[in-house]
DNA sequence: CTATAAGCGAGACGGTACGTCGCGTCTTGTA
DNA sequence: TACAAGACGCGACGTACCGTCTCGCTTATAG
């Protein structure tokens, strides 16, 4: 009886999947997440169709991994970025290179995979789990700590102070529309504080 | 002089057209967008695909014009509402009665048509004309009204006020999960408002 | 209660007729039977599909009705052909004209018309009596006066002589390739005759 | 280097294969091949649609393929038939049989295949090539063998001697309606001889 | 000398089948 | 046993025509 054959890890080819991968977020960049397919990554990898279906379980799954790995990448070089004790330019800091320079031109991925997440709850919890809720959480510390500074009033939960801030960002994303610019960035972390700044 | 063949609306058979709206919207509120296809819709509406493709130029766009006729159906019936002078009431009122009311039950309906409206620009701009387009109009009116009376500060735009309203609650539909229900839309009003008061 | 509908024939226009005749013969000539549909006579003629069901059943119907008649028209011209009193001379006479130039050019015509008649058993019939039955009683009477000269043996079916050579002709058209030209039909009357000769 | 998907026929299914050419066959002997459809045939295989274009290029093909085994399987059985030292009695019995015996009920699925050849060259050809071209060509041998012994002109083609023969059952078959009994292919050898033999 | 019933153009409609795409599972042979 | 390759059953795509139908319009007798 095959236990439900379960792959090993440890004989993963690591050309094989770095190939998948990059043909995945190639793909998705170049003709938008719709048109991609395990068939066009197989062919393009020159990988058999079997072997995407062994290491991840859907096409959204493939880029979502293939493009938060080079998010996190990226990050890793950034976030060290000390932050100051200026709150507002921290804030300001963080939104601009999150949103603009490290999603930046791929934005449509990330619009896509959201998009194809709505039909795939298995997509949506990967896709809190590794984008997502990794930026929420990196900026709710630095908002605790304005807090307790005295620059943020102090009965708002964090989270809800968050999303007040990263929800103008994916209104424009995907309901509606308009540029996504550094004056857009200022004027979405202006708005937000003037509410929760204390009275 | 018409080149290509643009069907005469005159022609176009009022039942069948229902039938075509009824059964998509039915089987997008059972089984959610991505289960849809133009081939059930024609199956359940006991129509030839070529009908439907000679009206609408997607499954999406058929569900949207099924669905926003409906909400356009039941809003007649209630946006007499009269408005009072008490602002914050009103938006309340207006935001829990669109997003909770009238939008309702069928939520994810709309999560699945954004979602399609990623991939879509045609679909994306219906939405935005039918739907999305004529709530904030609705909207923005009571908000300038509001900055004349002096509740509203009158140096924010009012687009970007209802923004910050409605990208709160777009953001939960679609990105992160919670609840959709009074205590949630009178958050996102009070909120918003702490931003928008006059200092 | 309507009387099963059969339409009138005084009143049908002349010239819809001919315009039909006139698109479904050229659209078979250029393109073969099987390309030719019933919408495509109906665009070309300038008609509704309507007044082409009216009046004839099948597309076969209507491109075997035009090409009849054309060729009814061509055989008025010529058949007065006085005949000889050399059998072989008239028989190989008669094949030439009625096959190489009569029919001529648009054999592929009538092989897709026989092709057709072969899941059409209204089509066949309609063939049998508009084409193939006449041009075999022009002959048949030709074959029992040569009987009556003794130049071909009484004791044969004139009608399976026919068969005899016709037979060679459409073998040729429908199964077996090969030119259809003079020396052709020569040597299939001439492969005939030494049958059907008195020993 | 191969440029266009060919799919490798060592992978082929027999199993699948087998069941294509059965349902094919059954659906063109029990309501003409026109009402086959690829469509039907792969319900009736439970097969994909796929399948079978992949090894075949129309239904006709699939048709006359699985016919044309049938018939090689049976012709195997049968072909061993010592032949005679009389030729005539060879021949009726060769006619009759392949004629009425190994064609026999499914003489309208021949008739269906020659009509559909008119508009399919390719399926013209594989006619030819699998089950017209071996006919001949087992008589041809036959004939030359009777020329031999002085019972068949010399100066006759063989291959147009078979023309006289053969072209009289496709004729009946295919323009002239009529029987197909032991009467009518005895009459048919017999026509035809009295022009072959030596005068 | 109308009026009323046809023929007619146009083409929408419910269908069937087309030939193609991609899915997710499977089998086969190589390393 | 991971992998490349790709055949397979399946479901849906968007298109072509089928034959029936319903619209206005024009035309040509019959009241």
């Amino acid at each position: 009886m095959s236990p439900s054959h379960t792959p090993d890890p440890a004989r993963r080819s690591p050309q094989t999947t770095a190939a998948i991968r990059e043909a995945a977020l190639a793909m998705a960049r170049e003709s938008g997440l719709a048109k991609v397919s395990i068939e066009g990554i197989a062919a393009r990898a020159g990988v058999g169709k079997r072997t995407i279906y062994r290491w991840w379980p859907s096409k959204g799954a493939v880029v979502l991994d293939a493009w938060a790995q080079r998010l996190e990448d990226r990050l890793h070089k950034r976030l060290q970025s000390a932050q100051s004790d200026d709150f507002e330019a921290d804030l300001k800091q963080t939104v601009k290179e999150s949103w603009l320079e490290v999603i930046g031109d791929s934005r449509s991925v990330l619009a896509g995979l959201i998009g194809e997440a709505q039909h795939d709850p298995d997509l949506a919890i990967e896709l809190r789990d590794r984008l997502i809720g990794p930026a929420r959480d990196r900026v709710a510390a630095r908002i605790r700590r304005a807090q307790d500074e005295g620059q943020v009033a102090p009965d708002i939960d964090p989270y809800r102070a968050i999303d007040l801030i990263y929800a103008q960002l994916y209104y424009r994303l995907l309901v509606a529309p308009g540029p996504h610019d550094e004056a857009f960035t200022e004027s979405v972390v202006d708005l937000a504080l003037r509410g929760l700044r204390p009275r």
